[in-house]
DNA sequence: ATTTTTTTGTTAACTTGCCTAACATAATAA
DNA sequence: TTATTATGTTAGGCAAGTTAACAAAAAAAT
């Protein structure tokens, strides 16, 4: 089977494929009004694209009035995708079609947290492609593509190869031969899934800034993610910090004291003893400033502060108009409000809002992003 | 006259006339091998295009071997522009055709150096304008558009309009009718500048990053030039600083603290009575260490240790693989390796240069980017 | 129940914008 | 003077869209 049945398409019909691809199955004379195309060309596009199988109709609606119309949708030929979030927890996978309609899904805990892209997420990844390819449904039509969230840079091939751990991912994981793999940084894709499953749904331009146990930016720049020559756009890991008059900064020094460890270890050092007995950890720390507590909100906020110093940073280099905060604990409503005043305070006009999303966001995102690269594969239009 | 004579052109012409303008004149072989047409269709493309007066042809060569071919370059109908930097201290001003050939240029000097945008720098541009308009040639066409680099941030529609002070430069200039003003910022239009002619020539991506009076970045990705949501983008004035465990970032701190008066001060007052007079300003400092004065040279690295961390943390969100330094004191060589050796130990690999344009960046960048809106106008292909 | 109106879809004929093949033109090389 | 080669034009064809007219299928009006 050649790999992109639909190269040869006319532009119409590509354009009508993509369309059809975003999700919503459409009637004829929707997806000509969309395009801007008169009836008989929709007529030879959707000719040529049922012929190779890549759209099928699957209804008809009838209006107030008049003739009923053909809803389609992406056919068996357009095939399904899978989309795995290999986390340091967690290994999670969806199987779909290009459209998004999701044929299947698991998830597996990994026996151990692993700090680092290895072996053991690998094994794991191995093992949830195979389960998935024996469970294999013949109406899915071909394995288009597998995508992979990771957690570490990921580079093209004109960045700088060596300080990245993409290529652990294959150590234990053959991919079946034929099938494209592409990989995508976790917290890029946490980004893309805000764009389109979650707080960012209108936006076109924007930063997903993610706190939990490490640091990470997420940035999408009219509907495309920013990459940056090594991937490491982003990395705000790597802010200068500290940074004042007489001081020096370390690398990655920012992404130490931001972290949840290195909070969590602020707070122990100034608990009052006289007051409840220490927070077991963040979530708890987050919890009992929820409940009231004045020494956890105290510290809740000025960790906020820091976010929003961070925040401040990050606009004043790009100016998105739009942060979403997400992770363990940007992931927290207690935030909100200190981190938008600090950062607006300190920078340019934003405006910060919350995750929508839950665990499944990477998994969404690296979803989204291989149902995208498939659908230029299909249609001969590579286009990263 | 329509301000769009090339509007129904075919595609072939269009991709023909952006060629020529990008200031080469070529022949007809040439193009059509750039461009992938065939010679019917180079001939029925320049026909167009010769009788709207859009190009024309200005000579022959002749080959090795074979018939004479025709070169031609954009024609009289395609008009020129006019490009000014209105600058805090000067006003430069450039006619040119869109093809950049260099029509007038005048510079005037401001009576007083001017903080903010105002009515002297906005009647300093009137009376440029003015005298140049006096002294309009007929043979330079119509003019197309009139381009103002602004020493202030330039946000479209959709941006925070109150800010900003973009609209001073026309409180005592009324530009002519019917000719449109596009507004860039100054730093964003010397980035393009290092672009076009300077020391990013090779590179689609990369953030120029100007040290100075003032601080500011201009980021260009993949050709175009990041603005942001309010024209803030690069603003790295509002960086958060001092960032640091226990202290709280101060608004606008870190422009006053790398800004040259803030420097000169820090250098004066540790500056040993013992050894020479005292630095008058900041280019004698800079002149001394570059002669051997150790005392000039350790504050000269100092500064250029924090222009690195500075560096790092705009790599650290956009990773642009390449940074050129301009402005007063970035543009000197010495700055360089320190900037480089610390922004590549914080942040990830980068290469950094030192501009090569001198006082001309500004204008030429703002005559780049005219040229470059007055082709999709005169194309009928509006794209910002 | 039949006719009218409205929407959807197809067929026919035309237009645009490119192509290839063949020919005409203008130069150097033999 | 003839051969060769590069440039430019003419003739004819094709792909991918268009509009105009017609056919089909539904509800609405008579």
């Amino acid at each position: 089977m050649q790999s992109n049945p639909g190269s040869s398409l006319t532009a119409s019909a590509k354009s009508i494929f993509r369309l059809l691809a975003e999700g919503n199955p459409s009637t004829r004379p929707q997806l000509g009004e969309v395009l801007n195309l008169s009836r008989p060309t929709m007529s030879a596009a959707m000719g040529e694209l049922e012929q190779l199988g890549l759209v099928a109709k699957i209804g008809e609606v009838q209006g107030l009035i008049g003739r009923k119309a053909a809803i389609y949708r992406p056919g068996p030929q357009a095939g399904h995708v899978i989309a795995i979030d290999a986390g340091s927890t967690h290994v999670r996978l969806r199987v779909s079609t290009i459209d998004r309609r999701l044929l299947h899904s698991r998830v597996y805990r990994l026996p151990a947290s692993q700090l680092l892209l290895g072996e053991e997420i690998s094994r794991a990844v191995a093992d949830e492609v195979s389960a998935t390819l024996a469970e294999t449904d013949d109406g899915w039509g071909p394995l288009r593509m597998i995508g992979i969230a990771v957690p570490s840079r990921v580079v093209g091939p004109q960045g700088d190869q060596n300080a990245t751990r993409q290529e652990e991912i294959f150590s234990r994981f053959e991919p079946p031969a034929d099938v494209p793999v592409v990989l995508e940084n976790n917290v890029n894709c946490a980004a893309v899934a805000e764009r389109s499953n979650g707080a960012a749904k209108d936006a076109e331009t924007f930063a997903y800034v993610q706190i939990g146990l490490k640091i990470g930016m997420g940035v999408m720049l009219g509907g495309r993610l920013l990459r940056g020559r090594n991937g490491a756009a982003g990395e705000i890991g790597h802010l200068a910090f500290p940074m004042a008059d007489g001081s020096r900064p370390i690398p990655g020094e920012i992404e130490r004291y931001m972290g949840t460890e290195a909070f969590m270890q602020r707070v122990l050092a100034t608990w009052p003893d006289s007051a409840d007995s220490q927070p077991a950890d963040a979530a708890d720390l987050m919890a009992r400033a929820g409940e009231g507590c004045a020494t956890a909100l105290a510290h809740v906020t000025r960790h906020a502060e820091d976010i929003g110093a961070i925040v401040a940073s990050c606009v004043s280099v790009l100016d998105p108009g739009l942060v979403v905060l997400g992770g363990g604990l940007g992931g927290s409503s207690l935030l909100l409000p200190t981190v938008s005043d600090v950062a607006n305070r300190l920078s340019y006009p934003v405006e910060v809002r919350t995750s929508t999303l839950g665990q499944d966001a990477t998994v969404l995102g690296i979803e989204k992003l291989t149902c995208e690269q498939t659908v230029d594969l299909l249609l001969g239009e590579r286009r990263d």
